[in-house]
DNA sequence: TTAGGGTTAG
């Protein structure tokens, strides 16, 4: 483009703004329609002078041209208004189109505000807006989401029967579209005798946002037997979608339709196909439709990075961003292309990579993005430093809600639940506004923390935001009403989703394993198959270890046997682990060992530790030799294993052996987790370790403990001294045990929940067996009910049994 | 037309 000629092309249109004007003015006429024209067209012509300002890097005079820009939009408002209040009223009350020209021009791109006022005025003045009019109008409420006036010119045009008109209708469903109310858009669309491109365009749009697949498509195929052909603007909104639901067919004939209309060489439509591939996994289509495209802009090469990360093509992503940086060099770098290569980094849990990336791109002078920042924080999170993390979030000079939704999740990840919470506390006191995301990533954290109360007020705020309409914020909901202990609730959630998809019926399968519900489990495995809801691996470890904790073992042998002759889904790993545990624990040792060695997958240390505690259980010290050496034999990663190990050795009085594997385990650097509980009391979760001294309280909580276990002697307890692994004398066992994470959060709870409240006390190991038998005992001392939730299940103690029937 | 945060199991 030529300057010159654009600078004179302002100049012309400004003379002849200010001709309209002073014709405007002295006719009062339809002159101020051409007075919007000529202003409109400067405005445009001095945007294009900005962009050409800055493509060439001209900084400077891009900031000044605009500043030009801005003070002309500001008069554009003045002179159509000035014009407007020139008109003497008895005129004004006549000529409706002096009013829809002034308001055209506010709705035209803001300030919608002015569009939707200046209408109230137009009716209270006593002129009768038109069909030019309301859509108009409409463009500026859906602009602002005002549904009040949207929804009442609604109601308006009903009653006058003024609701046939094709621009009026199109209006209207596009401004339900934009507020999101999709039932009321599908009302007006039905009810419209003629629909046309416009209003074909605005519904499929509507679906799209609303990721209703079924329906974009269904509209799509409905407009063409009624003859409106789809067109650029139809594609590129059906394309993104197709690559989201990942129908490749469906998108290569897309594909085909975009050649026949010729509107392959559009950059857009270019665009969306490239990125369409990408989604769906077939990065070497992508890459053909970018080499063939003959003009890229930002965008394209931005989605052809991005597409290049999603296929896991690190290399040709790299390469093709150091090309883009190439061809710009003196531009910075695409922030979204930036985002991608980093993404791809965090895939790779390549810190360093990206830390150099970030440096050299700040180096580079780019302006740090937020979205880049965000990538960023996330990297550090899923990488697992999350200490990281934390410090850059506080550096970071913007923050929103996904930056709070990406550290909240990252914590719960990194095994920081409480942190995560006292996040969403932070986000809610700064006022920046949750998200369905925000809320996905903080159930969790409720879950593992067994946190009832901040998970239900989470659920009412998901209600009145409607994030509960979101299949996958339900299945975190199911997910934590089951862990947090309310399997009931969590049924209630469950049936009442409209929607359910695979994760939903795995996580309340999975929330009636924890409980101990085999049966309840199964039965509702069977409801799945029955509504023709195809079960995933992950639905066969829920089930099989539901199974397993329940004790069913013919009935966890059969589903894992018809796991891949009926449902033809290949055992993993973890389906073994889960069929050894629940042999071993269920007793048939021999059989597991069978298992473990005609299974066609290399036995992993976590199988052995099935197997292996199992041996502790029921006291088979000759299987344990031989475990042993196979556990040796897989070199460092049976590390974890050896404390297992050495515990069996202790158990058997065979101090030498335990300290010879302990020498080893030390060696090797592995590091014991040590247990921890805790307990919510009055809105704050007090968490202990064992043998923990440093509560507050602590002094209270150790003569409780005293106390109770004089009482417990009585009862015929005696410290199951087997359950500690050091070898001093029997006393000091006796008061390791009794200061066991968990027995001290529950001496906490008696302390601390009056009356005859029940007990919930959540640990990060399994229960202990001699906390199992006391906690029995002490809720026949106290009368009260205990709920302990380890790692694989809850336990509820009550008048002197456990609802696990001690299978555990 | 591209883009950051997200649910279940182990």
């Amino acid at each position: 483009m030529d300057e010159k000629r654009t600078l004179a092309e302002i100049k012309s249109a400004k003379l002849e703004a200010k001709d309209a004007e002073r014709v405007a003015m002295q006719t009062f006429r339809d002159k101020s329609a051409l007075l919007e024209v000529y202003t409109k067209a400067s405005i445009k012509l001095y945007k294009q002078l900005v962009q050409m300002k800055a493509k060439q890097h001209q900084v400077n005079s891009a900031k000044i041209i605009e500043r030009d820009l801005n003070v002309l939009e500001a008069n554009t408002d003045d002179l159509a208004q000035r014009v407007f209040n020139a008109v003497p009223s008895p005129y004004r009350r006549r000529k409706d189109f002096l009013w829809n020209q002034l308001i055209r021009a506010y709705a035209w791109e803001g300030p919608f505000k002015k569009a939707i006022d200046l209408y109230h005025e137009m009716v209270d003045f006593g002129v009768k807006p038109t069909n030019y009019t309301y859509p108009v109008v409409l463009k500026a409420c859906a602009a602002l989401r005002d549904t009040e006036t949207g929804v009442k010119i609604h109601g308006d045009l009903e009653r006058l029967g003024l609701g046939a008109d094709v621009f009026v209708c199109t209006a209207l469903v596009d401004f339900y579209v934009k507020c999101g109310c999709l039932g009321q858009a599908w009302e007006v669309f039905d009810g419209m005798p003629h629909r046309d491109i416009v209003a074909w365009n605005a519904m499929i749009a509507g679906c799209a946002a609303h990721g209703l697949f079924g329906d974009v498509l269904g509209l799509v195929l409905e407009m063409q037997e009624e003859g409106v052909s789809p067109n650029s603007s139809t594609l590129v909104t059906i394309l993104p979608v197709i690559g989201e639901a990942n129908e490749v067919t469906l998108g290569k004939a897309v594909h085909g339709l975009c050649l026949r209309k010729g509107v392959y060489g559009d950059v857009v439509v270019g665009t969306a196909l490239l990125d369409m591939y990408g989604r769906c996994g077939l990065l070497n289509y992508a890459r053909r439709i970018f080499d063939g495209m003959s003009l890229k802009n930002e965008v394209t090469w931005s989605a052809m990075v991005g597409a290049c990360i999603t296929c896991d093509s690190m290399e040709d992503g790299l390469q093709l961003f150091r090309q883009m940086r190439a061809e710009n060099s003196g531009d910075s770098p695409s922030p979204v292309a930036l985002a991608a290569v980093i993404r791809g980094f965090a895939k790779l849990i390549d810190v360093e990579a990206a830390k150099q990336l970030h440096g050299y791109t700040l180096k580079l002078g780019s302006i740090l993005d937020l979205m880049v920042g965000n990538t960023l924080l996330s990297l550090y999170a899923k990488c697992g430093i999350i200490n990281d993390a934390l410090r850059f979030f506080e550096e970071m000079n913007f923050k929103d809600s996904v930056s709070y939704s990406a550290l909240i999740s990252g914590c719960v990840q990194n095994g920081m639940a409480e942190e995560a919470l006292k996040l969403f506390r932070k986000m809610w006191l700064f006022g920046v506004e949750p998200e369905s995301a925000t809320i996905m990533g903080l159930f969790p954290a409720c879950s593992y923390l067994a946190a009832l109360r901040p998970g239900r007020c989470a659920h009412g705020f998901s209600i009145r935001r409607g994030f509960t309409e979101d299949v996958s914020v339900s299945n975190a909901l199911v997910d934590m009403y089951a862990k947090c202990g309310k399997i009931d609730v969590a049924r209630i959630v469950f049936n009442k989703m409209h929607k359910r998809d695979v994760v939903s019926w795995n996580a309340m399968i999975i929330g009636y394993g924890i409980h101990g519900l085999g049966l309840e489990a199964i039965s509702l495995f069977q409801n799945m198959l029955v509504v023709g809801q195809k079960p995933d691996d992950v639905t066969f470890i829920s089930l099989l270890s539901a199974c397993s904790h329940a004790g069913l073992i013919a009935e966890g042998m059969q589903w894992f046997h018809s796991m891949g002759k009926q449902f033809s889904i290949k055992p993993r790993i973890d389906h073994y682990l889960c069929i050894v545990d629940l042999l071993s624990r269920g007793g048939s040792l021999e059989d597991a060992y069978k298992i473990i060695r005609e299974m066609p997958l290399e036995p992993d240390i976590r199988i052995w530790n099935a197997l292996l505690s199992a041996c502790r259980i029921y006291k088979k010290v000759e299987l344990v030799e031989e475990i042993s050496n196979k556990i040796q034999s897989l070199g460092p990663e049976g590390t974890g294993n050896l404390v297992l190990l050495s515990n069996i050795y202790s158990t058997a009085g065979r101090w030498d052996d335990a300290a010879d594997v302990r020498v080893m385990q030390k060696g090797l650097g592995f590091k014991k987790i040590p247990g921890s509980s805790w307990i919510e009391v009055d809105r704050v979760i007090h968490a202990f370790l064992g043998g923990d001294q440093s509560h507050p309280e602590s002094a209270r909580i150790h003569a409780k403990l005293l106390e109770l276990q004089a009482e417990m002697k009585k009862m015929g307890y005696s410290a199951e001294a087997n359950f500690v692994y050091q070898d001093v004398e029997e006393e000091e066992k006796e008061l390791i045990l009794l200061y066991h994470s968990e027995k001290l959060a529950v001496a906490f709870g008696l302390l601390n929940i009056h009356g005859k409240s029940p007990i919930l006390v959540t640990k990060n190991l399994r229960v202990c067996g001699d906390c199992h038998t006391a906690l029995k005992i002490i809720t026949i001392i106290t009368e009260r009910r205990i709920t302990l939730r380890d790692t694989v299940r809850f336990h509820h103690f009550y008048n002197g049994k456990c609802s696990c029937g001690d299978f555990w």
